[in-house]
DNA sequence: TCATTTTACTTGCAAAATGCAAGTTAAAAA
DNA sequence: TTTTTAACTTGCATTTTGCAAGTAAAATGA
């Protein structure tokens, strides 16, 4: 499931310290929160995004993220120049790191957007099952589209036969 | 209470944003996490941590974790040359998120110390509130030292005065 | 009391990470 | 078939990080 396991040589053994230096940038988070809160799933739409990340920049968290099993990639069956990024189960357990980041800088500091702070602290856990509710339907869903691509391929892998035959 | 506000001019208004502007490296969480669950306050100490940051780095983010009202200073009344560095209650609010970071990371790394994350396991709520109590006395500890301190001052300069007045 | 040690830094410099602008390539749309 | 679009890559300047070597003031030891 995961791409490749990272050379696992910490600076220390605790494991705060292996999030942090796996997440302890200024993007890396960014990137999960627009994917569990926004569903976003491509490049141009991460790039997009408020804080205006760099592309080069960019181009190098998605990878490190892979590289860390957080998230995947797969090619958009309906549009081949497209990439569609999904969480793994590793990336969705992100969710309540997140959360309580937001309520932290909440609380403390001049911040935007208090509908997402009032429903976490309405209902965390609610908030929680929700977001996860929503990943797990996007994983169903890519499943779903995968094996009609896969059916589409196959008919028109006979179409081709049918049309070689044809010409046969 | 807070020593100053940092030019709050984030990257976006999100709080998750603002969240990473400020946490976002690979060490000011780590000063946290020895603050909140190891007890350290001074700058020899969280020099040498298991991680071993550099000695430059670390000056730099005491001032940082400052400037953003996460820590504070006093300087030791029992010794001079040393600063008594305590989290702010901004500071100890980020115990939930070092928790929540220590939980994904002993889920999805090879980490060590699994009596800590046993503990986190076991009971959640509990945990946190340990670690406010902790917190929560020793403040009530500093204050305590810092009367006694100031005691110890008035009584000195008396003695002085009466010194002085001896000389008369 | 006077040299030594300790504490909390600073400074200088090399290496790595970041950020911006300008390509590039392959696929889709017009 | 020209133009757009998506997802990058490249080059280069700036910033951040990390290491090693200071420094100043206070405490300690002889």
């Amino acid at each position: 499931m995961a791409k490749k396991k990272p050379s696992t040589k910490w600076r220390s053994g605790c494991p705060l310290n292996a999030s942090v230096e796996i997440l302890g940038d200024r993007w890396s988070l960014l990137i999960i929160r627009d994917m569990v809160l926004r569903g976003f799933r491509s490049y141009k739409e991460f790039l997009e995004s408020y804080e205006g990340i760099a592309t080069n920049i960019l181009a190098d968290r998605l990878q490190k993220l892979m590289a860390h099993g957080i998230i995947s990639s797969q090619p958009d069956p309906l549009d081949g120049r497209k990439l569609i990024y999904s969480l793994t189960a590793k990336g969705i357990d992100l969710a309540p790191v997140l959360t309580e980041m937001v309520l932290w800088a909440a609380a403390h500091e001049e911040t935007e957007n208090p509908g997402l702070v009032r429903q976490i602290k309405m209902d965390k856990k609610q908030f929680l099952a929700a977001a996860r509710r929503r990943w797990t339907e996007s994983v169903r869903n890519d499943r779903r589209m995968l094996e009609v691509t896969k059916e589409d391929e196959r008919v028109s892998r006979e179409n081709r036969a049918g049309d070689i035959k044809s010409l046969v």
